[in-house]
DNA sequence: TCTGGGGTCCTAGGACCC
DNA sequence: TCTGGGGTCCTAGGACCC
């Protein structure tokens, strides 16, 4: 059997931790550049306010109820999120917890015989809450998918369920498939949730009534075969093993307000390439391929405010690195290629792939001196990067004046990764 | 007029997740 | 006026090989 604990309402959670004037207040908690809404506290949940709106539309609600609003503040879910898992470690065992997501994990119980089951989700939940002071829900079921579909029941009625419920005889799985609507199976989503209406398939009972070779024909191939599957109980979708090296890593963000100058789009490019070379080098990996896009800034944007025009282009190095200099210099000319004048652009990211173990990090024989100084270069910048203050040491490329820096206005303080904005009780 | 039968590797794009 | 930022996996199709 396996469990999934999921934080509740997770960014919110955080905030109100250093918060105590905002229990039981509504609370939400934004998107980066304030733009959309992601995360909701029960009480803004109860107000209507909607999951990933956009922050504009929500504000006459939100300034009627009172509603607390932050930025996203990622150093502190990051490090709270750390916390969790640690404490899921210790109590299940180290290569029993798999890190799903910043707030969920997926925790292996096979050793758990059935009758202790909902005791021992009890008890995840119960010490997860006691060490962190965030809290949980926990589902269980004989697979990944029926542990989440377990999860999504316990959180839609928190008081009867006390956030845990657990799926463990046939007739729980049953009652469970028969009362949860389509789309909220993990695995369907929109495209296929519509597919499935109109075929009529409403319930997930409804969907684990049809074949594999049906689901092979209708929803992707061997992906619509691993749903049924698992809807049935039978495991199709492992557990990982943990800290898997990323095979892509991106960093992409909306412009404060629209850019139209290359120099700003530059800066811009040049600081995401160094962001995503810091996380290149956490992992220990080097990369072969650099693709940089830009979005255009659209002319109708309610017709289609999120796809807009993007335009990318991807440079093959003739050798993989991490060294953030080595990395600028082929995004730049990137920059040259993709951008066109007279446009006004609203976002631009950097996305680095072909990634290999780095070779650099250990001193190599056959490759010149200078090579292995440019790692320790980048190892202190890391370094001091991340002891001091964000940026303290940067590229002359990514620039001093920052006119595409995002909005973050409401951002909280970093209360448990930086010793200046350390919480204080007076 | 007739034109094989395997492979592999890579990329773009679509679906999904939080 | 204002609509996020990461990721994963899978498939189809093209290029190329013998």
């Amino acid at each position: 059997m396996k469990a999934i604990v999921d934080c509740n309402s997770f960014y919110c959670s955080c905030e109100k931790l250093f918060r105590p004037d905002l229990n039981n207040k509504p609370v939400v908690v934004l998107s980066n550049n304030d733009g959309c809404i992601v995360s909701r506290s029960d009480e803004a949940k109860q107000l209507g306010i909607p999951m990933a709106g956009p922050y504009f539309e929500a504000k006459h609600i939100i300034q009627e109820n009172d509603v607390a609003v932050f930025s996203s503040n990622y150093n502190l879910y990051g490090d709270l999120s750390m916390r969790v898992m640690e404490t899921l470690r210790s109590i299940a065992g180290k290569g029993n917890v798999e890190v799903y997501s910043v707030d969920e994990a997926f925790v292996d119980l096979n050793i758990i015989p059935a009758e202790e089951l909902y005791k021992t989700a009890k008890l995840i939940k119960d010490t997860v809450e006691m060490w962190t002071g965030i809290s949980v829900s926990i589902g269980v079921g004989p697979t990944k998918i029926l542990a989440k579909l377990a999860n999504h029941i316990a959180k839609k009625n928190k008081t009867a369920t006390g956030c845990v419920s657990v799926l463990a005889t046939t007739e729980e799985r049953r009652n469970a498939l028969k009362k949860t609507r389509i789309n909220n199976i993990w695995g369907v989503g929109g495209a296929y949730a519509n597919k499935l209406i109109n075929l009529g398939i409403t319930s997930a009972w409804e969907l684990a009534l049809m074949s594999e070779e049906w689901a092979y024909q209708n929803l992707g191939g061997v992906v619509g075969v691993r749903l049924i599957k698992e809807l049935h109980g039978e495991q199709a979708i492992d557990m990982k093993k943990e800290l898997l090296e990323k095979k892509m890593i991106a960093t992409t963000r909306m412009f404060g307000s629209p850019v139209n100058n290359i120099n700003d789009i530059k800066e811009a490019v040049a600081t995401y390439t160094s962001r995503a070379a810091e996380k290149l080098r956490r992992q220990y990996s080097a990369a072969k391929v650099i693709s940089v896009f830009v979005v255009k800034k659209e002319q109708d944007h309610m017709l289609n405010f999120r796809q807009g025009g993007t335009i990318s282009d991807c440079i093959t190095l003739p050798v993989a690195t991490s060294i953030t200099h080595e990395l600028i210099k082929p995004a730049l000319t990137l920059v040259d290629k993709i951008y066109k004048r007279g446009n006004e652009y609203k976002k631009a990211g950097v996305m680095l792939s072909g990634l290999e173990r780095d070779s650099s990090i250990q001193g190599n024989l056959f490759k010149p001196e200078t090579k292995n100084c440019g790692r320790r270069l980048m190892d202190m910048m890391d370094n001091i990067n991340f002891s001091q203050r964000d940026d303290i040491l940067k590229f002359a490329s990514s620039g001093t004046t920052r006119n595409w820096k995002m909005r973050q206005e409401l951002r909280s303080g970093r209360y448990t990764t930086r010793w200046e904005e350390l919480f204080e009780v007076h």
